[in-house]
RNA sequence: GCGCCUUUAGCUCAGUGGUAGAGCGUUCGCUUCACACGCGAAAGGCCGUAGGUUCAAUCCCUACAAGGCGCACCA
């Protein structure tokens, strides 16, 4: 017997060994596993972002994934697992300009190119970091195929979907209302703002013989008109006519018009129309053919239209246009109003609506594809209910702004003309056909989810490659259930659009892993918890276990050092029970199945059953359950009850010894292969540590636990 | 405003149409020849509230309550 096996289980010890002859082996690679293998059994990596370091739902997600393809891997199924980075476009930006703000540098004083190669680097240098953690969690990935969301051929695919969606009208530019956030100087999607509730001031305004209701007093400068009901009778006398009103800054004239969007019963049931400056009054001056006057500039500053207010602040020209106005008796009354702004999702500040030229993807003909494919159960996603909210989110969905004004990103392949707003995905034009100015390149990156929605087929080699022909569309995509519209909603449409084919078949939503508290994680709380520290302290099956344990799809659950430490404790059991068996191997006189007295024959059936249980469990992602049933099972009947009534009987007779002595390391080997998904360093350790006579001697010859036949059940895998 | 989820043992969570389980914690006893990262035993739950369906509900239906989340361009 070994004698690594007299003392505890010492994870350190084998891991990073064990994941060595893993990858030496050549077998994460699809093509060099042994046996027919007709079956493509596929899952991406949902890329980590290369900003950071792994965070404990990193470790949840590729727990999660690996179990899924060694299960498949050992089921007889050519296996591609296939790993990933993400440059991560705004998000990386976001963290490398904090980073920069510490040495007290500023991203807007440096040269955009000198920005692109300093976040380059940065990103490497993670993207190794994360390499190395992503083996630590011992994720069976083919590292000969890992992609990096800015590989020349990744770009290439999606720069060949935008030209194919602007040929085919679904990409267009527009000069329409966007999200900007004023501090990181770009517009967002509507999926990047969070409402946030407050309480603002509603300022009733004299505008000339009217008295209008608003919020925001300092765009008063780039007020097109007035709108009132057509049937609000207060008002019928001024409409179509012009009102003249009186500004701090001199007056100005505005046209009463109409509107059945207009609630006469909020403030005086008229309403100023702020085209540049309101979405609501930029669809009205679409409608009725108003001027978009804008006031504020890029920086959330007034512009040179508002005389002396130039140059001030929103929030310090609001306090200041409203004093002027009370002092000129302008200023009729004022109202505590709680309503819903735009915030930027990344640092909180209220968004404000432009109007800018920005490229626009038309999503309800993608959107109708995608809705179709998960009615028809070409894509299934669980948690079953996550199904409403995806219908929920497509149904009546918005255009989405794919320009985004960053550096750190793919270039827009476009042209664009700066005197009209014109823009073509036809880099080869020159003149603008509207105008006939010169085209210029589209200085602005694609939103990152716009290339990264074209990961699974962008990554297997779309359109030509062997590897789109054998493992698109992969099986299962495997995430976090927030970003089901960022993310899994988008690759659905993109495609179906770009393939013809759903990109997967089941979608696996794993909710979020919060502090012990149920705070979620958040580097600003400083509550990360690093997996490598706990895969460190209590390995890594342990860590894995603790994870997926009672853990369903879907829900949150609160991070249990406690639970992790415990399942540390189950792998010591395994490794004790191995020493039992093991400690007694040269007692074994059998080559092969010796006669089995009827209580030997039904603990195997036993096991049996268990096999088949679990293997039901792993094809409906009942991984929670199927983990939980082989550790009561090896705990609590093998350990338990099987070994210790084990002891009586190896001291009767010869037949029974061999009968007893059979069923135990049977029992013990099979554990090993169905625990290995769960359980991978521990299981091939022991495999690696059992004489490969004594493991033939049960049916298993094979050199490694990861390529090992699973149990032959009635239960075949799901497709 | 619309929608979704959750409510089970002290804590964190599983689970089933026939009156419940895990990890950790608690109590008691054990250095028993695989394991003290262990063994044996025990305590602990009107399975959110009120109705309904059913022979039978913690599990299905309807309200309600509490908590959480998503979506939402009414100034």
């Amino acid at each position: 017997m070994d004698e690594r096996l007299k003392k505890p289980y010492q994870p350190s010890e084998h891991e990073e060994h064990i994941y060595r002859l893993w990858e030496e082996s050549g077998f994460f690679q699809p093509e060099n596993l042994t046996g027919k293998r007709e079956k493509a059994y596929t899952i991406l990596m949902p890329p980590p972002n290369a900003n950071g370091h792994l965070h404990v739902g990193h470790a949840l997600a590729t727990t999660l994934q690996d179990i899924m393809i060694r299960y498949r891997r050992m089921a007889g199924d050519k296996t591609l697992f296939l790993p990933g980075a993400d440059h991560a476009g705004f998000e990386t930006q976001v963290v490398y300009e904090k980073k920069i703000e510490k040495d007290g540098r500023s991203r807007f004083s440096m040269e955009r190119e000198e920005l692109y190669q300093e976040i380059l680097a940065f990103t490497n240098e993670n993207k190794r970091f994360m390499e190395t953690e992503v083996r630590a969690l011992g994720a069976s990935c083919d590292w000969s195929r890992e992609k990096f969301t800015l590989d020349p051929d990744i770009v290439e695919v999606v720069y060949g979907t935008f030209r194919k969606l602007f040929d085919d009208g679904l990409v267009y530019r527009g000069k329409r209302m966007v999200n900007w956030c004023t501090r990181h100087q770009t517009s967002l999607s509507d999926l990047e703002t969070a409402a946030k509730t407050q309480t603002d001031t509603l300022y009733y305004i004299s505008y000339g013989p009217l008295t209008v209701a608003t919020v925001r007093p300092e765009t008063m400068f780039g007020d097109v008109a007035v709108a009132v009901h057509p049937e609000d009778t207060r008002y019928t006398e001024f409409i179509d006519t012009s009102i003249a009103v009186t500004t701090p800054i001199g007056s100005m004239y505005l046209k009463v018009i109409t509107d059945e969007a207009v609630d006469p019963d909020f403030g005086t049931g008229a309403l100023k129309i702020t085209p540049a400056h309101d979405p609501n009054d930029f669809e009205m001056g679409l409608k009725y053919s108003l001027p978009a006057v804008e006031v504020i500039d890029q920086y959330g500053k007034l512009n040179e239209r508002c005389g002396k207010y130039a140059g001030m602040k929103i929030l310090e020209a609001r306090e200041v246009v409203a004093k002027d106005l009370t002092e000129m008796g302008l200023l009729i009354k004022t109202e505590s109003y709680e309503h819903s702004i735009s915030t930027c999702y990344k640092c909180g500040k209220t968004l404000e609506p432009r109007v800018l030229p920005q490229w626009f993807v038309r999503m309800e003909p993608l959107a109708a594809q995608a809705l179709e494919a998960v009615r028809t159960k070409k894509v299934t996603i669980l948690p079953e209910y996550s199904e409403k909210v995806f219908n929920n989110w497509l149904y009546g969905i918005r255009d989405w702004n794919i320009s985004r004004q960053i550096a750190w990103g793919i270039p827009i392949p476009a042209r664009v003309c700066g005197a009209c707003d014109y823009g073509t995905a036809d880099i080869t034009q020159t003149k603008c056909p509207i105008c006939g100015a010169t085209l210029t390149p589209d200085p602005d990156t694609f939103d990152t989810w716009f290339s990264s929605g074209q990961w699974p087929f962008a990554t297997l080699g779309y359109p030509d490659g062997e590897d789109f022909k054998t493992f698109y569309p992969t099986a299962v995509l495997e995430t976090a259930y927030d970003i089901l519209f960022f993310w899994v909603a988008r690759m659905i449409m993109l495609g179906l659009y770009r393939t013809g084919k759903v990109p997967f078949r089941h979608v696996y939503l794993h909710g979020l892993v919060r502090d012990v508290s149920r705070q979620k994680m958040s580097k600003s709380k400083g509550n990360v918890v690093n997996p490598i520290e706990l895969l460190t302290r209590y390995g890594t099956d342990a860590l894995r276990m603790g994870l997926i344990i009672g853990n369903t799809p879907g829900a949150d659950s609160a991070l249990s050092e406690t639970k992790i430490k415990g399942y540390k404790h189950f792998a010591n059991k395994i490794w004790n029970v191995a020493r039992f068996v093991l400690e007694r191997a040269d007692e074994i006189e059998f080559t092969e199945r010796p006669v089995l007295t009827e209580g030997d024959a039904a603990r195997l059936k036993e096991f049996s059953t268990l096999a088949e249980d679990v293997t039901v469990d792993l094809n409906e992602f009942r991984f929670h359950l199927a983990g939980e049933k082989l550790y009561h099972y090896f705990w609590h009947t093998f350990a338990d009850t099987i070994i210790e009534e084990s002891k009586a009987r190896l001291k009767e007779d010869s037949d029974t010894r061999q009968s007893t002595l059979f069923a135990l390391l049977s029992i013990l080997t099979k554990s090993l292969i169905l625990l290995h998904p769960f359980m991978p360093f521990i299981t091939e350790t022991l495999w690696q540590m059992m004489p490969g006579k004594l493991r033939a001697s049960v049916g298993y010859r094979e050199a490694l636990l990861m390529i090992t036949p699973w149990p032959n059940t009635s239960q075949s895998p799901l497709s």
